[in-house]
DNA sequence: TGCCAGGCCGGGT
DNA sequence: ACCCGGCATGGC
């Protein structure tokens, strides 16, 4: 089978196993673009307890977030590497700010070429995370590849583990339809099937709905 | 108890 | 162009 139908074919299975998982979790553009840093290699368990701690603090909002830059490592201490995480985020506050006045229509404005290569330019926020904030928060049609994205799919024989990030989206983007809403789901849809049948170290799972069909 | 979680950076080869 | 160590908390 070529390959964009089997790209089709294991979207399909996902979504009649699992059905639409209502992504990406969180209220706001804003919300979703600080969720998108904070689960850098994180549980999203643990991020959802930071966001609480901002929200509970009343600076769920870029520039009251900016002022009290000082109190960030301490909110969002549950997500993990956190005075890491607390300078990537600060530099993603500053650009949002100084650049685009904390307006997402602003951001709306420009091209999705333009935002990637300027928040690939932001000390901390590298492909994934970038292309999440683009793609849920922004409603750009771009391909988000992760960890599961890579094991779904090597272990499915569709590319290699470590083939590069960019070679994937752009194998993605000229097979699939560039409909917003599909890479959401599929995206969302890969994170699902990876964390319960595709764990890591455990290279066979026959409960996996993809496991035992011809692709 | 050790391994894992919706990465990224900087330095080394 | 890869490869690696560091970053840190909470769940199982």
């Amino acid at each position: 089978m070529r390959t964009n139908r089997r790209i089709h074919k294991i979207y399909t299975l996902l979504y009649k196993s699992f059905g639409p998982q209502h992504w990406w979790p969180g209220d706001t553009p804003f919300e979703i673009m600080v969720g998108a840093i904070l689960t850098q290699n994180t549980n999203w368990r643990n991020v959802t307890r930071a966001i609480d701690n901002i929200k509970k603090a009343e600076l769920l909002e870029p520039k009251k977030l900016l002022k009290n830059r000082k109190r960030i490592p301490r909110l969002i201490k549950p997500s993990g590497f956190y005075r890491l995480k607390a300078k990537r985020l600060v530099a993603f506050l500053e650009y949002y700010v100084h650049n685009y006045n904390s307006n997402i229509s602003n951001l709306r404005a420009k091209s999705t070429k333009r935002l990637r290569s300027e928040l690939l330019a932001i000390s901390g926020i590298g492909n994934e995370t970038a292309d999440s904030i683009l793609l849920y928060a922004l409603s750009r049609p771009v391909f988000v590849t992760d960890v599961y994205t890579r094991r779904v799919f090597s272990r499915h024989n569709i590319f290699a583990y470590n083939l590069p990030y960019d070679d994937i989206r752009h194998i993605f983007e000229m097979k699939v339809p560039r409909d917003v809403q599909l890479y959401n789901e599929y995206h969302a849809l890969l994170v699902k099937v990876g964390k319960e049948h595709c764990k890591k170290n455990e290279p066979l799972c026959t409960a996996c709905p993809l496991g035992d069909i011809t692709l």
